[in-house]
DNA sequence: CTGGTTACTTAACTGACTTAATTACTTGAT
DNA sequence: ATCAAGTAATTAAGTCAGTTAAGTAACCAG
């Protein structure tokens, strides 16, 4: 079985980072600005984490990066991105003016919340076919490989 | 929790396609002529599926394409590589001339098999934490989804 | 107010994929 | 026999998400 499932994992991996530009549809429909996203628009699994970040609350760069697993830079990437669409905005945190908070733009937090479903949907889609004790499992599973691969296999600490 | 997995997915893929340079290592101690791994080289999971997927014996590039999720250019790139490094082979198949067959080179099965025990024992070292039943639940689970990721979300066939 | 640190951004680059076009071979119809 | 169509692999060119390194602005301790 682990054979099967090092074959698979990366599999899984790349058909996660395809884009998904059936969201951007959604996006319209639910009244974003259609001219926010032109007809090429795609939504990458990372915009859609960076929206699922803010769903708790406006966030820092820093901390979405963190959560994200990618470094500032990218986040910063992911970010522009966002802004450009028009889904979320950037201002500066009045207590340290260095940290940028990013948030939802006014009106954007439902659009948001609608395009997540999106994935969740087809997410649930696959969790429908497995039972409660088994989707907790595979939950469990997932947090479990995903902190194994964060560490260098030969490192202790 | 669906949310939490959808957050969880893309953080696995991209630390899933990190290259792991410790292979490298093993490949040496295992005994591969050292020059074919200068300093600098990374075996990347892509490589490792290939590996895995010539364990049951030789196969065609476009098979192993299929197996991989990926385009068969990709995989020829793949295979460029691996044999670069003197892991594998390329030879004509003799009933169809048009395929390539790749298989492990002379010597090479066991090197193979060591370089997908590192990656393994990463693994197993996350698998260890859960019950069997947990980790048949997991990995039902990950064919599932990877399935449904494999579908655009709209279409029903 | 000066030197060091932190948060974010910018710039330049890399690697892994994609599609489109090419080459080499097979197959089946005329 | 040979020609047209189709398939396997490759090459070529481009894209995109990530990286590191360097730059800018703001905080803080002496």
């Amino acid at each position: 079985m682990v054979d099967e499932i090092v074959l698979l994992l990366p599999v899984l991996g790349r058909e996660l980072g395809r884009p998904v530009p059936l969201e951007m549809e959604a996006c319209v429909k639910a009244g974003a600005p259609a001219h926010a996203f032109p007809s090429d628009a795609h939504v990458s699994p990372g915009h859609i984490q960076v929206l699922i970040a803010l769903a708790k609350g406006p966030c820092s760069v820093g901390h979405i990066a963190h959560t994200l697993g990618v470094s500032r830079p990218a986040t910063t990437q992911l970010v522009d991105r966002l802004v450009e669409h028009g889904m979320i905005e950037r201002r500066h945190d009045p207590a340290d003016r260095r940290v940028v908070l990013v948030d939802y733009a006014p009106g954007m937090h439902e659009v948001a919340r609608r395009i997540m479903d999106v994935r969740r949907r087809q997410l649930n889609e696959a969790l429908d076919r497995l039972t409660d004790e088994e989707a907790g499992a595979f939950f469990k599973g997932l947090k479990e490989i995903t902190a194994a691969l964060g560490r260098v296999p030969g490192e202790e600490n």
